[in-house]
DNA sequence: TAAAAAGTGGGTAAAAGTGGGTCGATGTGG
DNA sequence: CCACATCGACCCACTTTTACCCACTTTTTA
């Protein structure tokens, strides 16, 4: 499970470094090897551990492919994953293409989101996160269950 | 499983080089033996390994060719299939009437999409692609299976 | 406060991408 | 049947990118 906010910059050559918390748990886990991904609602990247991904992409990838809501998330989802290694430094590689979509410049924000991290440019996740701040509780309908989450 | 996008440009000759990050696995899947023909809804490219083409073409070919849905996909996709070899350089040559088809000038995308790629002009891909984006995950029916999808 | 670890920046050699010349095969027209 | 033109396969050379390495700075921890 990934947790938490991380304040990291992105260097001349487009590469990230994974916060030295993380490290431990990623190696254990895919060996390194990761795959990231646009995110389809806001421009962010998702970021996967290979084993984590490769069970989504196979249930995205045995959609019928006649059917264009399908053509559509398999084109998005997949066509932008790339995979990626850590270097001996733990830092990673960005694909130009995808820091063109997240509007990334030098300062991001890593967030630990349970099975997989966001990337975020930082202007961006400040203003998502404020205006997610403004929307209350209550104005926002909650599926059932977690009408009754209690923190 | 192809995964991806690459920013490739085609030569003055028609030519298209096949990123590095992919020429193992197709030495291993296929011997470099390649197949590409149209995509009937868009105007682009699709490319496959050879027994990957193979298995999908003997399902064409078997369907009624006294049915005019199943001729027109018959004389679309089998018509326009063009066996293709890589190069020593990884490259391969685009036929020109499928280049016109798909309207490519110089700059290219090409796109993994599990079993096969898609093939793109640039300026086509960022439109069509950011017509996806414009649609939101909500408005596009997808399949049952997709709707709990949990990213 | 010192030592270690993490984060950051950048040089360099190798690999990948790109462009183009040449020669042979193929096909066409005279 | 030959001459010519066209296209594609092969080869070589140049440019760009990136993987790898090292060094310095900052932060954490003992």
């Amino acid at each position: 499970m990934f947790r938490g906010v991380n304040k990291i910059n992105l260097d001349a050559k487009g590469r990230m470094a994974l916060p030295a918390r993380y490290r431990d748990q990623i190696a254990d886990c895919c060996e390194n090897q990761l795959v990231v991904t646009i995110d389809t609602e806001t421009r962010c990247l998702l970021l996967y551990p290979l084993p984590e991904w490769e069970t989504i992409e196979k249930k995205i990838e045995s959609l019928p492919s006649f059917n264009p809501a399908a053509r559509r998330i398999q084109r998005l989802l997949i066509g932008h994953a790339t995979d990626l290694e850590l270097d001996a430094s733990g830092r990673f590689l960005l694909p130009q293409p995808l820091r063109e979509y997240a509007q990334m410049d030098k300062k991001l924000v890593l967030l630990g989101q349970g099975r997989k991290f966001e990337i975020w440019s930082e202007d961006q996740w400040l203003d998502a996160r404020d205006q997610y701040l403004a929307e209350t509780d209550e104005s926002s309908a909650l599926p059932d269950d977690l009408q009754t989450l209690s923190l």
